[in-house]
DNA sequence: GTCTATAACATGATAGAC
DNA sequence: GTCTATCATGTTATAGAC
């Protein structure tokens, strides 16, 4: 065939791909350490050999494999604003995280690299979010608020508490919300007066 | 010598809490995977196989190694101070978790038989907490309570996050109080009169 | 006999040969 | 691309020391 449909570079491409979707899945489930190379070969079908011709070791599968945690942007200048972000943010990984953030997760503290990587993500989230609150201690508020964030998604996404799987995302924000004002520095009175949706664009103006 | 000062038993005593010295350090720093058995017999000073002969496995180890992680009593009637007492057990890990506990908790995401311990250790406490809230959503709002708590216990001592550790387990607990008042679901005028220790009476009238 | 050390076997990661 | 060799590790079995 003169021009094939399929042609070496794509196969390969298509393999490749392949490879990465078992190794997310795999990282996802059993971490860095449990993942083993003829697994993720296996699952793929494909030689493990393969597997380390393509991506130079298993750490490097792991890196192109599992993305970065996603980084909300997160900067609004309203306090009331960046607490909805937040909850919202919270809303989307209890619905699903996409998997390779859970693979990350996952291995943030039993792998180096996974550790050193949710360090810094968190990092930047926590000095995005600091800049955006209006308290003097914007920067350990903000951290509080982003580990306990992570801690809600660790309890339901990897440890499965049953209280926070049977409960829905919207009611787990509602909880949230009073405790992420008091923390995000509002005043008790502001956040007690009405924190409804029909609230929001007052809160914005 | 007619009585020994020591006794075969009391070396072989001796030896097995060197080695579980180790073990717990060791796991405690690196996880259950990533802990090998002749690291442990290394730093213990001992033969490898002997640790396999007094534990009889690696998880033989890490079961005698670590210890439960702490579950308070935690359940007062009154609502104030539980979270008090919440509040006082996290100070109390941010000063200084010990080393059985970090160990389980370094491992709860990667090693099925540590999250499972963390799983129930934590339903528990959500348990626990959860008889002692008004709310009707008590147990969800027990579960966002213990795993806020999980998520800067973790930033804090497994992931090492900088504003986390740069300020005063005082300063944090100042800061998580009404958030935590609100999670609880004290109400907000309550939460916002008089939070002081003086308030306490007040609260639980 | 009990404690300790050595060796054998299985699995996994990685590198080099074909 | 596939196969084999090498090294580290967990585990089991066997032999030696007191």
């Amino acid at each position: 065939m003169s021009t094939p449909s399929t042609s070496r570079a794509d196969r390969r491409r298509a393999t490749e791909v392949r490879i990465l979707v078992s190794a997310r899945e795999l990282f996802a489930q059993k971490g860095f350490e449990r993942t083993t190379i003829r697994a993720v070969a296996a699952a793929a079908g494909v030689d493990p050999a393969l597997v380390m011709q393509y991506f130079g070791s298993k750490r490097g599968l792991f890196g192109q494999a599992v993305q970065a945690l996603p980084v909300p942007p997160a900067a609004p200048s309203d306090t009331g604003e960046l607490v909805d972000q937040l909850l919202a943010s919270l809303c989307l990984k209890l619905g699903g995280l996409p998997e390779g953030a859970l693979a990350m997760m996952r291995s943030m503290l039993t792998d180096q690299a996974a550790a050193e990587h949710v360090r810094v993500a968190l990092g930047r989230q926590i000095d995005s979010v600091g800049a955006a609150l209006p308290a003097e201690d914007a920067e350990l508020r903000a951290a509080l608020l982003v580990t306990a964030l992570l801690g809600v998604t660790v309890g339901h996404q990897l440890l499965g508490l049953a209280p926070l799987r049977e409960a829905s995302a919207e009611q787990v924000a509602a909880l949230l919300r009073p405790a992420f004002q008091a923390l995000a520095g509002v005043p008790e009175r502001a956040a007690a007066t009405d924190w409804r949706s029909d609230g929001g664009p007052a809160a914005e103006g």
